[in-house]
DNA sequence: ATGGTGGGCCACCCA
């Protein structure tokens, strides 16, 4: 089963480009983030055209917006609304157990709020809410026992835990994404189950690894002030079945890119 | 310290 994720920034837009992904990489299940669409305006045909036939869209107009499509049925279709807000920033679904998924798997598909530029509640209400998100998910995820058995999670998180997350750990420190704050808010969050950062398990943490690139930096790969910000955790019991991970870099050149790219996991859950 | 570039959508919001 080969899972996926990429923050699509406008889906409507990228059509193409997802298109392109999914038939190089072949994903089974695509989550993706910023769809930025209502559910009526979603490209649901497009997505039923490439092989997507069940699809769990949690979209609202102009910002935001989480989905999940898969090549599999999917049942427990749940969308959490955080923070008492109506942003559409949480989808999740269980993907049944058969075929190439032998036992049921649960996944849930997060965008985290940005949390704007001054990493300070006081003056910025965006960083406020970007912590409670966190709190809530932390919360949540314990009282649900979410990581329990065969999960997975997830998303845009909008934090790049590691120094090797970012282009300049030193530089970026006071930096929204990567402040020590947000950090251990996002450990308290891995600290809810028996959550394991897979891409990290594959990838030596010594390594620098990056999934975004922003697009006011001019030769984005030369300068590569990348930010490690898409993540995926799987429950333990799962981590042993990830035989491989790839973060896309090349999609950040394609045409009309967005500014994150693919992170995709392949797992072999036949046995 | 500043401003740089992209979304949605039509005056600014957001990243």
């Amino acid at each position: 089963m080969i899972l996926a994720t990429w923050n699509i920034n406008s889906v409507r837009l990228r059509m193409p480009l997802v298109e392109k992904f999914c038939l190089e990489y072949k994903p089974d299940v695509l989550c993706l983030q910023e769809t930025k669409c209502r559910d009526a305006e979603f490209p649901s045909a497009d997505f039923r055209r490439l092989g997507y036939e069940h699809l769990a869209i949690n979209g609202q107009k102009g910002y935001h917006g989480v989905c999940i499509a898969s090549r599999f049925p999917i049942a427990n279709v749940v969308a959490r609304a955080f923070c008492g807000m109506g942003d559409s920033r949480h989808v999740a679904v269980t993907l049944a157990g058969q075929g190439r998924v032998r036992q049921p798997v649960t996944i849930h598909n997060f965008y985290v709020p940005a949390g704007g530029d001054e990493p300070d509640v006081e003056i910025n209400p965006k960083f406020g809410h970007k912590l409670s998100f966190l709190d809530e998910m932390a919360g949540w995820m314990a009282d649900e026992n979410v990581a329990a058995t065969r999960s997975v999670m997830v998303g845009d998180l909008n934090i790049a835990p590691l120094e090797t997350d970012v282009w300049n750990h030193k530089a970026l420190l006071k930096i929204v994404s990567h402040t020590p704050v947000e950090v251990a808010r996002l450990g308290k969050v891995m600290a809810s189950g028996p959550w394991i950062d897979i891409v990290r398990q594959h990838v030596d943490p010594k390594e620098k690894l990056y999934s975004w690139w922003s697009y006011r930096s001019a030769e984005w790969s030369k300068a590569d002030k990348g930010r490690r910000l898409d993540h995926i955790w799987t429950s333990d019991d799962l981590a042993g079945k990830v035989s491989q991970i790839k973060i896309v870099r090349d999609a950040r050149g394609w045409e009309r890119p967005s500014d994150h790219v693919p992170v995709i996991a392949w797992f072999d859950l036949e046995s």
